[in-house]
This record gives structure tokens, C-alpha cells and sequence, in this order.
DNA sequence: GTCTATAGGATGATAGAC
DNA sequence: GTCTATCATCCTATAGAC
């Protein structure tokens, strides 16, 4: 039985993850990043190639999460609604174990560079395309309502997206009620 | 009969909007925006006291609409489902008008100074306040389903604040229709 | 693996000429 | 109202000692 080793390298992520979200990646400095950890900035470069590699790590790890996580769904042998609820709850779940890294995912993206920012722009588009794919296939067999596939498309996912910033300030809501009461909002929508 | 005069303070104001947009407020330079704008950075003093009353009047000019939006709504002798629809094409009039200011509001918001900030941050929170209220008054009407209320403010506001992105991306959809599918979605959800 | 020192460049802002 | 020139500061990153 052994405790998980926290590497440096991991450490300094895990560091820059929680400064990113505070200030954005522009705004905070390889050496805010160092203070925070108790060494200095030249230290960093020892564990780590530079600012960039931080912020790449950081996203595509959970960008590839979210990708994996919709072509499970999307093979799924069920219904359309069944399928978002799926999308829905496995949403939940990556913001709950990857709060952290969240809001670089959502605001910083931008500033990869090269083929990262390539590979993080395609994956995105595949996951909304696959998504967009459940919503019309639902429409088309009369289980969700004939509204227009974008404004239900874009509702969903932004709500999904920006979860990571409430369900911190919330003082982190019961997973379950939240995938409960999310669920039901979402595709049963307020109003009796 | 007069043509609307742009001072070339808010040309500056508009050019910088555009480019905060794109990379956020902190890795947009005074030599970016006076470059855009076909002159050199040391020229736009000339005009504003520095880079930071560029983001707090964008800012604070949009966040007092949205806090008057929201206070005609509270006022109003209506139901509170007709007040949340009421909040919702405010909101949609509010992105369609300020559609390049939103994303510093959004995302460049805590790069706010001293009492800017203070303010920002008081206005937000009285707006969801006023918007919690609604909800909750609601719920005790019967005429919203009793689910969490931070999860249908959250689920809402998540919408109505990322609507700017998709607003542009998807070719600008018109705004009747916008409204009529919005009010439809976040009211009734999406399954038959 | 961390330090000090520093290179090399970008940044916000000012002074003063025109 | 715009320019050139410049200051002081900050930034990422590297070199080399310990």
C-alpha cells in the first residue's frame, strides 16, 4: 500500500491551476507561480520546459477527458435523452475531480500555441458536432421538442461549462442532487 | 439632422474591446490597440488616463445596464414567470447591443482596481440577488418546480452570460427567434 | 534541486518636439 | 493630436555555482 508520489512537476501544475484561475494564465508570473510553491522561478525550469508546457498539460489533459468521455456516450445503446443525460452526469463528474484545471480549460485556451492549440480547437469542435448529433437525432424522433438545435445546443453546454465556477463558490453541493436537480432543470426545464 | 460623433476616446474604447475579445485584457498591450487603430501607443494619452480606465469604463457602462435591466424587472407588477421571461430578453437586447464589451465584463472583470472592482463585484451580486428572489417567490407560488434554486439561478445566468460567444460564432441568429426558442428552453426544457 | 545573477525583450507610461 | 525617445519595471528563460 503506498500514498500517491506527487512529483514536482505535478505539483507545479497543480500550482499554477489554482493561480490561473484566480488571474488568468497572462496575468500570472512564473514567478507568482514559484512564491506560491516556496522556491524561485529558475527552480521551475528544472521539472518543466516553461510557462507553456504548464498550460498545455493542464488543458489537454482534460480536454482529452471530455473527448473520451463523449465517444463513450456517443456509442451508448440508447435513447437521445438518455444519451444527454449521460453527457450531463459525465460532465459533472470531470468538473468535480478536475475543478481546478477547469477554468484554464474554459478561459486560456487561447494562449496555446501551435499544435496543441490546433489539437484543443478540433477537439472541441468533435465533441460539440457529436453533441449536436444527439440533439437533432432527438428532435427527429420526437423526444425533444422541435426548437432550434443551436439555442439548445449552446444553452446545455454553457451551463455545463461554467459549473465549475459555481460549484466551488456554492460551498461544493451534494453530486448527486446536483446531477439530479441539473438533469431535471436542464431537460424538464422551471416552469410547472 | 447629425451624423453620431465618435470622440476618439471611444474609438479607443470599441478597438479595444474587439481585441480584449479575442486575447483578454492582460495580453492586449497599449502598443496592440494604438496599432489597430493606425497610430502609436504614446498618442492614445492624449485621450485616456491609462489602460486600466479602458477596461472600467467599458465594464461598469454595461454592468449599469444590466443592473437597471434588472431593477425595471423587479419592479414590474407581474408574475415571477413573466419576470424571469422579462430578464431573459433583457439580457438577449443587452448581448445584441454591447455584443463586443462582454467578453472584458465576462472574463477581464477581476482586472478591476480598487473601487471599480468594488462596485462591479456589488452590482453582480445584487443582481443575482434580485434574480434569486424572483426564483424563490416563484417556487413558492407553485409556478416553479421545487428543484435547488442555486441550481436553476446558476443554470439560467450560465446561459444568459455565455450567450455573447455563440451569438456572434453562429451568424448571428435573429434575435425574435433567439428569444422565442430561449424563453421556450430555459422554461420548458428540451424533452417532449 | 535550488540558488544568484543576468540576458534579452516587452510593457505601461511620461517628456517634450512639432 | 501625434510623434520620437526614453524610463523604470516586469517578464520568460538561461548559465553556472553550490
Amino acid at each position: 500500500m503506498s500514498m500517491k508520489t506527487v512529483s514536482r512537476k505535478e505539483e507545479i501544475i497543480a500550482t499554477a491551476s489554482r493561480l490561473f484561475k484566480e488571474k488568468g494564465y497572462v496575468a500570472v508570473s512564473m514567478r507568482d507561480i514559484a512564491q506560491s510553491m516556496g522556491i524561485k522561478a529558475a527552480s521551475l525550469y528544472n521539472h518543466i520546459d516553461g510557462k507553456q508546457e504548464i498550460l498545455s498539460t493542464l488543458i489537454l489533459e482534460v480536454a482529452h477527458e471530455f473527448t473520451n468521455g463523449m465517444n463513450q456516450v456517443a456509442m451508448e445503446n440508447t435513447g437521445p435523452i438518455e444519451k444527454i443525460k449521460s453527457v450531463i452526469e459525465m460532465h459533472i463528474d470531470i468538473t468535480v475531480n478536475y475543478s481546478e484545471a477547469l477554468a484554464a480549460l474554459n478561459n486560456d485556451w487561447m494562449h496555446l500555441e501551435n499544435d496543441d492549440l490546433k489539437d484543443f480547437v478540433q477537439m472541441r469542435e468533435n465533441y460539440e458536432e457529436n453533441f449536436r448529433h444527439i440533439i437533432k437525432d432527438g428532435i427527429n424522433k420526437g423526444e425533444i421538442r422541435p426548437r432550434h438545435p443551436e439555442v439548445i445546443l449552446f444553452s446545455i453546454l454553457s451551463t455545463l461549462r461554467t459549473l465549475y465556477v459555481w460549484y466551488q463558490k456554492r460551498g461544493k453541493l451534494d453530486v448527486n442532487v446536483l446531477k439530479k436537480d441539473m438533469v431535471a432543470v436542464l431537460l424538464k426545464g422551471i416552469a410547472v
